[in-house]
DNA sequence: TCTACAATTCGTTATATGGCGAAATGACGG
DNA sequence: CCGTCATTTCGCCATATAACGAATTGTAGA
């Protein structure tokens, strides 16, 4: 119940749902997600531990950067399942299919350079 | 994603998710579902509302007493998915079991006699 | 119509959550 | 080691949420 119980509050917002749909497929580390969803890096770090926790998605760093991924089969049953449901519940509504255009563009900029724009900013 | 969401956060409170598990395969008036989680008339109606605005319960009026039930084939594809997951991952978790344990006992009532003795509570 | 009463709505309160910025952490290149 | 810089942790604020009791609604029976 506990387990379960964590990973319906990780679903319950709308940035970690979207943030867990992005990485469909892919890993992408903090500064790409921090382009995605348009929140400072703090907010973004907190969601990201609130996934992990729930065993939705694991971490790996790579020199100064983090890339995290969903979970594979090491991952709780329930989690697997609830990322399999999300997927057949989404991949086709408008607010994910516009992140799937924003990520294209954003995978073309190389991370060390999208790092540097975003302290500029 | 609007629907979804609505899933989600109706699914984030283990009070909710217990009385979601308490209805399957039966309905139950708000009264034994008060019973059952053991909180104010008035929390509980809340959360049936919750329930039933993401379509993962549906209500119907008997007399004075109104009676909730899981929603069937005319419900989102998503909710019913949901629900299916839920069922899959928490049929056999402690908190489940406990309740169901006690659902048996308050179903033996009489709901007249239940309500009553609310009332004196 | 009047009363009883199950359930809901409303108003309030305490806590949880999501957001940010500043400071701390930790990895790499010099 | 020392500075740089991506990420995290911490402290704070605004809003959302779950809980309650009081008042309201709506149904059944007298």
């Amino acid at each position: 119940m506990f387990t379960f119980m964590a990973i319906t509050r990780a679903l319950s917002d709308q940035n970690r749902v979207r943030t867990l749909m992005a990485l469909k497929g892919r890993e992408m580390c903090v500064c790409q997600i921090i382009e995605l969803l348009e929140l400072a890096p703090s907010t973004v770090s907190k969601h990201m531990s609130i996934l992990a926790n729930a065993r939705l998605v694991e971490g790996r760093q790579e020199g100064r950067w983090r890339y995290y991924r969903l979970t594979g089969d090491d991952a709780p049953d329930e989690a697997r399942k609830a990322i399999a449901w999300m997927f057949r519940s989404l991949s086709n509504t408008p607010q994910i299919r516009l992140d799937s255009e924003r990520i294209k563009e954003i995978l073309k900029i190389d991370p060390e350079v999208l790092c540097k724009a975003q302290n500029r900013a």
